[in-house]
DNA sequence: CGCAGTTTCTGGACTGCGTCCAACAATACG
DNA sequence: CGTATTGTTGGACGCAGTCCAGAAACTGCG
């Protein structure tokens, strides 16, 4: 996807942080659905075409600091060996994708959801995510005996932890509350 | 929402099930991307903004009847009283809901979902669904007295359990094996 | 400096979803 | 036969997202 810029070329007229910036902002002032791209891209100063260079969508402002952290755990679980205490496993692959995380348009966009008029988008997107999480786990726990039907539940169980510890981290205002204690208390309801 | 016909006025031309028929044909020959609503809307011999009349978008052909399932378990459990033993109401509510659905179409879908390339849209939509369910079910569970991030967690555990029970259902075969017995066995799981 | 190679930016054309609306068609009822 | 009601139609519109050819900005080299 997104620019790199190795040596030499053109350089880059703005940032993915710029954009964002600029995006939340408009989101903000006159909510999400009447901001169209076009609006975004004026406002930092380059063509409409210019976004998609750096987003692949609209939406994708909100979402690519989680989905990295996703893709991690993804490939951290993917790479793990089948443990006989899964649970454990799966907890601390968790903790080390989302603790240190701090998603800064993600969290404006949960408190500010309705200011926004993001609701509709934002259980849209955030159920995607949690599916994703539930996708990257759920492999695993098969890896490790269990059934089929047992492992998707287990999983659902464990991304639904990390959206709840991330939602409630978000509304208590980003940064009161330390994620990685909330991660924690989500994941102890499964203990 | 959609057309009622109480006594009166012209008469449909076609019927909800025509038209998911229809799309459903489309989707296995070409792929649900490279169907567009003027396909279907042609193929039932209606036009294009008919189709809307029927189905809000052209994904909704899969969803409309999981999506009335969805609103009868959130309406059962609103009106359920507190209960002492929360996940007993929980479950059965959820076993009343959907163990006599038979959804046709969203059957179709999953079994084939790699051949009507709709994996990306299966997902996001399902996810949503998941979501929906779970967002059915925590509030009950907060109005027993469980915490909020425990509630979020384990309604996220039921609403996992609903859509594994529905996926193997369908990947079985839709009716080899009874949807209610996957249901209590998903279920059967969060203990 | 001029030139080639590389990367990004830009504007415009295009497809398709979803919305809206005013005109028209088919039915029931009096 | 008129009238109310309900459904259908086609067209216009806004916007997301894709595609592409050409221009612009930078690097390194001769």
């Amino acid at each position: 996807m997104y620019p790199s810029s190795m040596s030499g070329g053109r350089p880059h007229a703005v940032s993915r942080d710029s954009i964002a910036e600029a995006a939340c902002e408009l989101f903000l002032e006159q909510g999400y659905e009447r901001t169209t791209v076009a609006h975004i891209a004026r406002r930092v100063g380059v063509s409409r075409s210019s976004f998609f260079n750096y987003f692949e969508s609209k939406s994708e402002v909100f979402w690519s600091g989680l989905d990295e952290r996703i893709e991690f755990l993804d490939g951290f679980l993917a790479a793990a060996c089948p443990s006989s205490r899964p649970a454990e496993v799966v907890a601390d692959a968790v903790r080390e994708a989302f603790s240190r995380f701090t998603p800064d348009a993600l969290a404006l966009a949960l408190v500010n959801s309705e200011a926004m008029g993001v609701v509709p988008e934002l259980t849209q997107e955030m159920a995607t995510r949690q599916w994703r999480i539930a996708a990257s786990i759920s492999p695993y726990l098969r890896r490790t005996g269990e059934e089929a039907l047992a492992a998707e539940v287990h999983a659902a169980a464990y991304a639904g932890a990390v959206v709840a510890a991330l939602r409630a981290w978000a509304l208590a205002g980003a940064g009161r509350e330390s994620l990685d204690d909330l991660l924690r208390r989500a994941l102890g309801v499964l203990r």
